[in-house]
DNA sequence: GATGTGTGGTTGCATCATAAAACCATATGG
DNA sequence: CCATATGGTTTTATGATGCAACCACACATC
């Protein structure tokens, strides 16, 4: 994509987040770790992309602190990539976007898995975003506030 | 680049979301049109991106049904770009961004703003995931399952 | 110990989306 | 009637992407 436009230095924390995890391969990467995925030839395998990609995509996620490499774990003196805390952290920006998908999606008939809750098998409600004392919000109840303390510019 | 590889056959709903806003732009300019702005030089200004860069990138998301153009407003013999309901819906994804980076984010102190709730002005909590019957989930409390009656391959 | 095979990459190379700037077309204001 | 602002499209270059071929290492086999 030429450029990038890198928005590392950005003040605003969604830029900021495309930057690490804004491509397109880096959030298929990370839902097949969660889904237990460990291995190059395991990620390359499921996700049809190429190695040289996947190289360079896993390689941006360990710098990004997303992904970190283990040493072994199975014998074979090759590295494996595990999530890190601040991977498995993205867990609600994939159920947001599978919700969006599950919501709004043209052709929902073709999507083939759906999220449900381990213990009864149903599926899971929709995300919720609650205030502080608890009480369910609407985006129309939030608002954006600049940050206490703080001179960079606003976004 | 190239091929794109799009994912818009796809059977997975996270593949199919990142085909319409995996993008670097997409997101920043759905995050400005919730905020707001409807104008191509509002967004142009605001966001600073290539003039034909943006163009393209409305015309998709008005393809994708995110955006839609209205004829005027204010009088001036332009169209401007409002927000679908399907647009408005990726509401969540754009909070558990924001989330992840104000959570995650090597530095954070340069985040400028914070989300909080209209009424008491005070930072909103985590999105939360709940089951049908109301418990509070984690990403361990989950699975995929694949769609009953369909026989696309899996995800 | 030479040979094969599977894993885990790196190295070219062609392509095509991206970005930057110039250009254009239609208002609107003086 | 000219200047300027708005809303784009065209032109050009760049460089990330995708593909295939190549390489290195480990382990197993002959």
């Amino acid at each position: 994509m030429v450029k990038r436009t890198s928005f590392e230095g950005d003040a605003c924390p969604i830029a900021r987040s495309l930057d690490a995890i804004g491509d397109w391969w880096s959030l298929l990467i990370i839902r097949e770790a969660l889904f237990g995925l460990r291995r190059f030839g395991e990620f390359q395998s499921k996700l049809g992309m190429a190695k040289n990609i996947l190289a360079a995509r896993l390689r941006s996620l360990v710098d990004h602190g997303i992904l970190a490499t283990a040493p072994a774990s199975d014998g074979s003196a090759y590295q494996e990539y595990v999530l890190t805390p601040k991977g498995r952290g993205t867990f609600p920006i994939l159920v947001a976007l599978r919700q969006w998908s599950e919501e709004f999606d043209d052709h929902p008939e073709e999507i083939a898995t759906i999220l449900v809750d381990r213990e009864r098998g149903r599926p899971i409600k929709k995300l919720e975003m609650h205030a502080e004392d608890g009480r369910l919000l609407s985006p129309a109840d939030t608002m954006l506030k600049p940050r206490p303390a703080s001179r960079r510019r606003s976004a």
